[in-house]
DNA sequence: CGGCTTTGACCCGCGC
DNA sequence: GCGCGGGTCAAAGCCG
C-alpha cells in the first residue's frame, strides 16, 4: 500500500516538472528563462510564439525539422546559416529561440537519463514486490491447507513417505515453524547488516520481507575437475570452511558483478566422487547477467521460484497426510521420476532443488498422458493451487539425467542444464505452471526464459 | 595498487 | 550453559 502511494507521488512529482527542474545541474541553464522551466508553460508559450510572428518558413521547417531529429546542434548549425540572410532582428529571435530549444534539449536528455535511472530502481521495487507477493500467497496457501488438514496433520508417520526425512525435519518444515526458522537460520549476519541498511519501519516490523528468497537453494552436480564451474558469473570467495563429513573444505562466494548483488554460491567436492563438483546457488541476482550466466540464472532462479510456490516439505507432507493419503503416496512412489532421488536430508534445512549432471543417461520417461494427475489424485486435490503444489513437490526431488555422459565432464555447465531442461517437457512444463500460478500469469520474463531454454 | 584469496576469529542457532 | 557446526567477516598476504 505503501508503495502504491510512493509510486503516485513519484509519477505526480514527474509530472509537475518539479524533477527536471530541482535536478537540473546544466551549466546553461538559466533559472530566469520561465519559458523553458515548466513543462507546460513551455509548450504553450513555444506555440504562442511562432502564432503570434509572421514567421518565415524555414522557421516553421526549422522547428520540424528540430523536434524529428536527434542531432539537434548539427541541424540548429545548418538553420543557423540559412537564416544568416534573415534580418538583425529576425536572426536575433531565431538566435534567442534555438538556444532555448537548445536548453530544453539538454535538460530533456538529462531529463531522460534520470527517468532512465527511476525506471530501473522501479525495476528492482518491482522484484522485490514480486517476491513478497509468492511469498504472501505461500504463506496463505499454507494457512488454508493447514487448516483443512490440521487434525491430519497430528497423525503424520513421518517415515511413511520417505526414509531419507527424518522427523526432526518434518517437524520443522511445518507452516508454522518455517517462518521463525528460516527468519532465524536465514543469514544472521546478512540480517544485521539489513536492519543497518533498512530504514523503513514496516520492513524492520516485518523481516520476513528479508531476502525471501534466500530460502531456496538450487544445487547443481557436475563433474569437474577445476576448483569451481564457470557459469557465467563474476564470484569472489569470502570463506571457506571444513564442512562435517567431508574431507573436502567448502568455499564460499559471493556474486562481485554488482554491488549489493545477494546471490552466493557455495562449492564443494562430493566426498564419495571427488570429481563430483557441488555448486549450490541461493538468491536472485539484482543485475543483468551476461549471456553466458542467463541460463544458468534463470534456471536457478525459476527452479528456485518453482521451489518456494509449495513445494516445502510441510506441504509434501502435509498432502500426504490428508485423508487421501494413500492415493497421493500412490502418486507420489508412482511418479516417474521419484525413483532414484532423495535430495532432502535432515542436513538439508533450506528447500533445495538439485540438477544432478552426473548420473548415467537413462531413458527417459514418456511425457504423462494430460489426465495422469487424475489417476493418482482425487480431484478434490486438483485445484489449481494444489495441481502445481503436487508437480512440484515431485519435482523438488527431480535429478535430470546427464546428457554428455559419465565420463566427459560438462564442456559447459549452462548448455548441459538448458540440454537436459529443453529434453525434459515435464520439467518444463512444471516450472510455467507454478510460476504461473504463483505470479498469476503476470511475469512473462520467467517464461520467456524458460521458453528460451527450450531452443 | 586494486582485486582476489587465505585463514583465523567471530556470531548465531541448535542440540544435549 | 556449553559445545558443535554452519556461515560470515576482515585483516593479511598474494598476484597481475
Amino acid at each position: 500500500m505503501e508503495e502504491h502511494s510512493q509510486d503516485r507521488r513519484e509519477i505526480a512529482f514527474l509530472h509537475s516538472g518539479e524533477f527536471s527542474r530541482r535536478d537540473s545541474t546544466s551549466k546553461d541553464h538559466q533559472p530566469d528563462e520561465s519559458p523553458v522551466e515548466h513543462h507546460h508553460k513551455s509548450s504553450i508559450k513555444e506555440v504562442d510564439f511562432f502564432a503570434a510572428k509572421s514567421q518565415p518558413k524555414d522557421l516553421g521547417h526549422m522547428r520540424t525539422t528540430i523536434v524529428g531529429s536527434s542531432a539537434f546542434n548539427d541541424e540548429s548549425i545548418l538553420v543557423n546559416s540559412r537564416l544568416g540572410t534573415s534580418s538583425d532582428d529576425g536572426d536575433d529571435k531565431t538566435k534567442t529561440q534555438i538556444s532555448r530549444l537548445r536548453l530544453e534539449l539538454e535538460r530533456l536528455h538529462e531529463e531522460n537519463h534520470k527517468l532512465k535511472h527511476l525506471l530501473d530502481e522501479i525495476s528492482e521495487s518491482y522484484n522485490d514486490l514480486q517476491s513478497r507477493v509468492l511469498l504472501a500467497k505461500q504463506t496463505q496457501v499454507e494457512g488454508l491447507q493447514q487448516q483443512e488438514s490440521s487434525q491430519a496433520l497430528e497423525d503424520i508417520k513421518p517415515m511413511d513417505m520417505n526414509n531419507d526425512i527424518p522427523a526432526t525435519t518434518l517437524k520443522r518444515r511445518s507452516p508454522d515453524n518455517v517462518d521463525d526458522r528460516d527468519l532465524h537460520r536465514d543469514s544472521p549476519k546478512s540480517s544485521r547488516l539489513d536492519q543497518n541498511k533498512s530504514t523503513n519501519p514496516e520492513e524492520q516490523q516485518n523481516p520476513h520481507d528479508q531476502l525471501p528468497f534466500r530460502k531456496a537453494r538450487v544445487s547443481v552436480r557436475a563433474r569437474s575437475d577445476a576448483n569451481t564451474v564457470n557459469d557465467g558469473c563474476q564470484w569472489r570467495k569470502y570463506g571457506q570452511k571444513m564442512a562435517k563429513g567431508n574431507p573436502c573444505p567448502r568455499a564460499y562466494y559471493r556474486c562481485t558483478m554488482a554491488v549489493g548483488c545477494p546471490v552466493r554460491k557455495q562449492v564443494q567436492r562430493c566426498a564419495e566422487d571427488t570429481t563430483i563438483l557441488t555448486t549450490t546457488y541461493e538468491g536472485n541476482h539484482n543485475h543483468p547477467l551476461p549471456p553466458s550466466a542467463t541460463a544458468m540464472a534463470a534456471t536457478t532462479s525459476a527452479a528456485a521460484a518453482m521451489l518456494l510456490s509449495g513445494s516445502t516439505t510441510s506441504n509434501l507432507h502435509q498432502t500426504l497426510s490428508t485423508p487421501s493419503a494413500t492415493s497421493s503416496s500412490s502418486f507420489y512412489q508412482n511418479f516417474p521420476y521419484t525413483s532414484t532421488i532423495a535430495t532432502l536430508s535432515a542436513s538439508a534445512p533450506f528447500p533445495t532443488i538439485t540438477l544432478d549432471l552426473t548420473n548415467p543417461p537413462r531413458p527417459l520417461h514418456p511425457p504423462p498422458p494430460p489426465h495422469f494427475l487424475s489417476q493418482y489424485v482425487p480431484a478434490a486435490y486438483l485445484t489449481n493451487a494444489n495441481l502445481t503444489r503436487t508437480i512440484s513437490n515431485n519435482y523438488q526431488q527431480l535429478v535430470l539425467p546427464n546428457l554428455s555422459g559419465p565420463q566427459a565432464p560438462p564442456r559447459d555447465m549452462v548448455d548441459t542444464v538448458r540440454a537436459a531442461i529443453a529434453m525434459d517437457p515435464n520439467f518444463t512444463a512444471a516450472l510455467a505452471a507454478a510460476i504461473s500460478n504463483i505470479i498469476g500469469g503476470g511475469n512473462d520474463k520467467i517464461n520467456n526464459n524458460n521458453n528460451n531454454n527450450k531452443k
